[in-house]
This record gives structure tokens, sequence and C-alpha cells, in this order.
RNA sequence: GGGGGCGUAGCUCAAUUGGUUAGAGCGCUGCCCUGUCACGGCAGAGGUUGCGAGUUCGAGCCUCGUCGCUCCCGCCA
């Protein structure tokens, strides 16, 4: 009895034909001289009907069905009776009445049901149930549909999909690496890769031109409702381009992305936003820009303030910002005070505020403001009847921050509705970066980005001026990826690494010498990108935690549930590995 | 490492100010039912209120500790 049907397929044109179908069962209607079964598999449901008139003993055998035991079964397809048709169902047209019922495997009774949602740890410990939900197997369909059509658009692209390795080296800077104990090398250690970054410039350097990899990447870092220890990448290389044709690959791959997953049009090219400009007007630099509230610079208006805390930002040479959050005047003391709350967590001292109710500024701090002072926030932050005003006085980086969060705080208050694609590129990053705490610069994103040529020169006198050929693309305020064209001249590559990060010589010969290496041997101009696969599968999904499109993830402490691990090894692998354990967890 | 939320029947949740025998829906078991599709009807079983201490005449509720899930901050070149 092989199926010849899934369970989404039979239709009225099907009707009198004989059909064989097979799956779970997924809801049983006993109605005592008739059985109804709901049968399920991933691509739907099937009403099945048996009928003691029809066949008896397969009917008898129906009385033992549960939810969830795995039947086959064959019969006629059969137009529904009139009145009894099933809008909901996209095969409710028709039901098949079954001749012959074969039990596959019986099941003890689910521990949830698999049409409602169960706590996130009993999904994830009898995940194999969780997975059959429809809306699961929903996800599993569209994940495979993106990386069908990712492998389809860059082979027409004349891409090669090469694998790069899991076993690396250790490259500390950046995230924390899982180490993998390397066992005929005693004491040596490989690493899980954060990114093929390393590999796929290589693969540059031996001609590949185009390389493409649905790559596994690995940190060992604190888990959020968009990060994983391991997640996917969608990781690319390409030889002889420049900023521009990276811009019009990817578009291209994501138009063909929301066209196979969503049947959907998005316009290109995507808008592009230079780095201050995102910080500037959205404090962020992957700025939801799907509605408004932007920040507004009041410095210079209250570079003489006589309100102390304004005027004592801007003499230590930070900002005064602020957002208009239009119509949430009515927020009561007790939802100001969890506003404060909310951004001293995120790094204020303090949040100035003012309400605009019954035509009056209610606030603590208004009775410090000059009338030009007020005539300023009255027009540019076009301030009206209902709007609560929310300042940050503070160092320009701490003002962003704070104000660019508190942005998306309020519109979640709000309830602002946010629809839409917005996709664009933020571009014009800085190059390097300078750490206060520890005196040193840094790449902003790593220490492979290009600078734009026009300033290089200033690579030697003012480095965080450099601007990097670095690109984020960025949609619904998710990255959803960056990458950069890369530096390719040797010379270039060592100066970054020796003279403005001030790697010691033997620290980069060690790490990056076969890179170094590599493009004395004629390594041609490139620059690549990769894009979160797990967070686009979760934005097309329309789910907000990217373990919704992962078959198997891990918790919020990286354990795995279903199979418990990590776990303990036994004592000899660990001798085997030349491992002791004797540091107290 | 820090902060917030949650933990009560198999599942989702309720339980007034700390006060009688901890409830509901779904699921489960049995019986009835020939057009249901959230099938319906009748009956029934099912609880160490995560765990451990403490306060109290009395704790699901208060306190402390602990475990688990989750969200956020730090962290994530």
């Amino acid at each position: 009895m092989k199926r010849t049907h899934h369970c989404n397929e039979l239709r009225a044109q099907h009707v009198g034909q004989k059909a064989s179908l097979a799956g779970w069962v997924h809801a049983r209607r006993d109605l005592g001289g008739i059985v109804f079964i709901e049968l399920r598999d991933r691509e739907g449901n099937t009403q099945v009907v048996f009928d003691p008139q029809h066949n008896k003993s397969s009917w008898e055998l129906a009385q033992s069905l549960r939810s969830e035991y795995v039947v086959a079964v064959e019969g006629v397809v059969r137009q529904r009776p009139e009145g009894t048709v099933n809008p909901k169902l996209p095969t409710g047209e028709v039901e098949l009445l079954v001749h012959q019922l074969a039990i596959l495997n019986a099941s003890e009774t689910p521990p949830f049901q698999m049409d409602e949602l169960a706590n996130e740890d009993l999904r994830l410990q009898y995940r194999y149930l969780d997975l059959r939900r429809p809306a699961m197997a929903k996800n599993l369909i569209l994940r495979h549909k993106v990386a069908k059509v990712t492998r389809d658009y860059f082979d027409a692209n004349r891409f090669l999909e090469v694998e790069t390795p899991i076993l690396f080296k250790s490259t500390p800077e950046g995230a924390r690496e899982y180490l993998v104990p390397a066992r005929v090398n005693p004491g040596k250690f490989f690493a899980l890769p954060q990114s093929p970054q390393q590999f796929k410039q290589m693969l540059m350097v031996s001609g590949v031109d185009r390389y493409f990899q649905i790559a596994k990447c690995f940190r060992d870092e604190d888990l959020r409702a968009d990060r994983q220890p391991e997640f996917t990448q969608i990781d690319l290389e390409m030889s002889f381009i420049d900023r521009e044709d990276m811009y019009a690959m990817i578009e291209g791959l994501l138009v063909a992305v929301w066209q196979a997953a969503r049947g959907e049009k998005i316009p290109t090219p995507f808008p592009r936003m230079p780095y201050i400009e995102a910080m500037e007007r959205y404090g962020v630099d992957k700025p939801d820009t799907r509605f408004g509230i932007e920040l507004v610079d009041l410095t210079k208006d209250f570079a003489t303030s006589s309100f102390k805390v304004f005027r004592s930002a801007v003499d230590t040479g930070g900002v005064v910002k602020a957002i208009n959050a239009k119509g949430l005047a009515c927020a009561t003391q007790g939802q100001i005070e969890q506003l404060t709350e909310t951004a001293k967590s995120f790094g204020a001292k303090g949040l100035a505020y003012i309400k605009v109710e019954a035509g009056e500024w209610k606030s603590p701090i208004v009775k410090f403001f000059s009338d030009s002072e007020k005539a300023a926030l009255t027009s540019k932050l076009k301030i009206e009847e209902g709007d609560l005003i929310l300042f940050a006085a503070d160092k320009r980086e701490v003002a962003w921050d704070v104000l660019g969060r508190m942005r998306l705080v309020v519109a979640e208050q709000l309830k602002i509705e946010r629809t839409g694609w917005n996709f664009l590129w933020v571009v014009d990053f800085p190059l390097i970066s300078f750490d206060k705490d520890r005196n040193q610069y840094y790449s902003t994103h790593h220490p492979f980005t290009a600078p734009v040529a026009e300033d290089i020169p200033l690579l030697a006198t003012d480095p965080t001026k450099v601007r990097g050929q670095h690109y984020d693309v960025v949609l619904n305020g998710v990255e959803l990826g960056g990458g950069s064209i890369r530096i390719h001249q040797p010379d270039v590559q060592k100066k970054i690494f020796e003279e403005v990060l001030r790697i010691p010589a033997d620290v980069a010969e060690n790490r990056f010498g076969y890179m170094l290496q590599a493009f004395r041997y004629g390594a041609p101009p490139h620059g690549g990108i990769a894009l979160g696969l797990d967070r686009l599968c979760a934005i097309l999904c329309g789910s907000a935690n990217i373990r919704d499109v992962i078959a198997f993830p891990k918790t919020a402490k990286a354990v795995d549930l279903m199979t418990n691990s990590p776990a303990e090894v036994e004592p000899k692998q660990l001798r085997d590995l030349h491992i002791k354990l004797d540091l107290e967890a």
C-alpha cells in the first residue's frame, strides 16, 4: 500500500480515482456509526472516512486510532456531500473513502497537542513532535526554499560552492570560540570557525573568482532571541569587483528569495545611508526606517543654556538630543519612571522629559528653559498637544545609543504599525575605532576591510576618520548581513596590522602570516559579504526568534534539551585528549 | 557576570487581603451517537502548586536559597 499522494494534494479533479495516503492522525471524529480521521503529513491535511457500510473491517480498526498514530490508507477520492465541504482546508472539497487501513505505528498520548503552543522547554525536549506542528513544518519548508533559491541564484551567476574547514585555527580576537582538542597533537587545539572569512579570501587568491557557501559558524557567546551558538551564514566572496557590484548581486539574491519564499516583489536598488546619517537620525547603524520618531539634535540650542545638565554636557564635548514620542503624553508618572529605568539600563544618567498635556509643558526641567530654547524645541521637534519629548544629554555615542533604543521602546508602547520591507545599505562606516579603556585602535569590523582609497593618507594621521569599504544590508531594523571590499595589497594589510592596530609583528606573523604571504603571490582585488540565514528566514516567517527556523536549536543556556548535551564524558576520553579537569567550574 | 518575567492536573491557564476539600478549558479513559471538521452528549480518572528551608495558628500566595525556561544589559573583530 504505497502512498500515491501527499496529504495536501487531492482536489476535486481527483474525484473517482483510487488513492493511498500515509501520515499521522491529526484529529479523530468518531460519530459512532461513521469515523472521520484528519490525516496529516508535512504538506497538509486530508479528511479520510471510515464507513461500516463501505468496509466494515477497516471501520472497526479505525475505532482504535488515536492522536499521532502513523497510518496508511487506501481508498477512493470522493466529492464531499453537499453542505459538508470544508473551505478552511485546501483539500476540503474532497475526502478519501477508505477501503483499507494499516496501522504502521501506534503513538503514546503526546505530551502536548499539535495545535497549541506549549512551553519552549517542552517543545525543545520533544522537538520531533514540535516539528510536526504545521507552523514549524512550514518554517522548515521555507528555509529549504531559501537555501535552494540561493544555490540556484549563485550557480546562475557563476559562483562555485566550496566547503571550508570546520576544524580551524584559534583566532582570539573577536568572539569567544569553541575549542576542539587535537588528539594526535597533544596539548594543541583546533577552534570552530566564527566564519569562513580567511578561507574565502584564500579562495580568491586561488582563482576561484566567485565563491559561496551556506556555512555553519560557531560563537561561544551568550545567547539572544536572534543568536545561537551555531548559526548559518550565506557566505560569499567575489574577485575583480567594487562595492556597486556587490550591492547589485545581493539585491538580486534578495529579490529572488522574496519571490520564492513569499511571492512578493521587492523594489531595487535599495537606498544607501552613510553610517553617520544612520546614527544622527536613528541612533543605530541598523535603523528601522518604517517609522519616524527620528533623533533631533539640540546641541547648539542649549550651548549657553542655564539648565546645567544640558549646558555641562555641551561644555564637555557632548551633545543634547531628543525624540518626540507623539501621543505618549498620556504616560503616567509610573510609566515615566519605567522609561527612565529603561534609559538608565541603556547607559543614560537619567531621562529628562516634557509631557505636552492640556496645552501645557509638564516637566521638572522646563522652568530652566529660556523662551528661545522653548521656541527651538517647538520648531525642531514639531511639538504638539499629546507629545512626550525624551532627552539625552551625554557623549555623542551614548546619546545616540540611548535615544536609538528608546525610539524602539516608545514605538512598541505606541503600538506603531510597522509594515513593509525597508531594505537599505548602510555604508561609509569608520574603518578604525578607538578603545579608550585599552588606549588603542581597533578595526570596526575586521582588519581585512579596505579603506576608501582617498582616505588612505589619514591612516597615519587620524585613523578614526578613515572610511572603510564596508557595507551592511539592513531590513526593518535587523542587520541581515555585512561585508566589505578587502585589502589585497600585502603592504597595506601589513601597515594596518602593525602601524594602526599595533599588533606585534610576531603575533601578526603567527596569526596572519600565511595570509600576507598569499597576498604576495598575486591576490586579485576582491570583496565579500555574509548574510545571516537564520535571521533572514525568521523575518520571512514573521518570527521574532531564530529558534523557530532552526530544526534543533539550543536553549538560552546553550543546552540541547532533546539530547541533553553538552554532557560529561568518560575519563578515558579525556585521557586520550590529554585533558585534565582540575579547575572549578 | 547583572537585571526583568515565568514555573499550579498531560497541555494552556485561574485561584480576592495569607484562610474551608486548589478550579476551568483542552487532552486522556469508558459508554452513547451515520456527515463531523474546535463534532456532540453522559460519566470518570488525574495535583509533592519546580525543589529546599524559613515566617505564621495557617503558605500556591510572604522571605531566603536553589533549579529550569524566557527576554534584556554586558558580551557577539
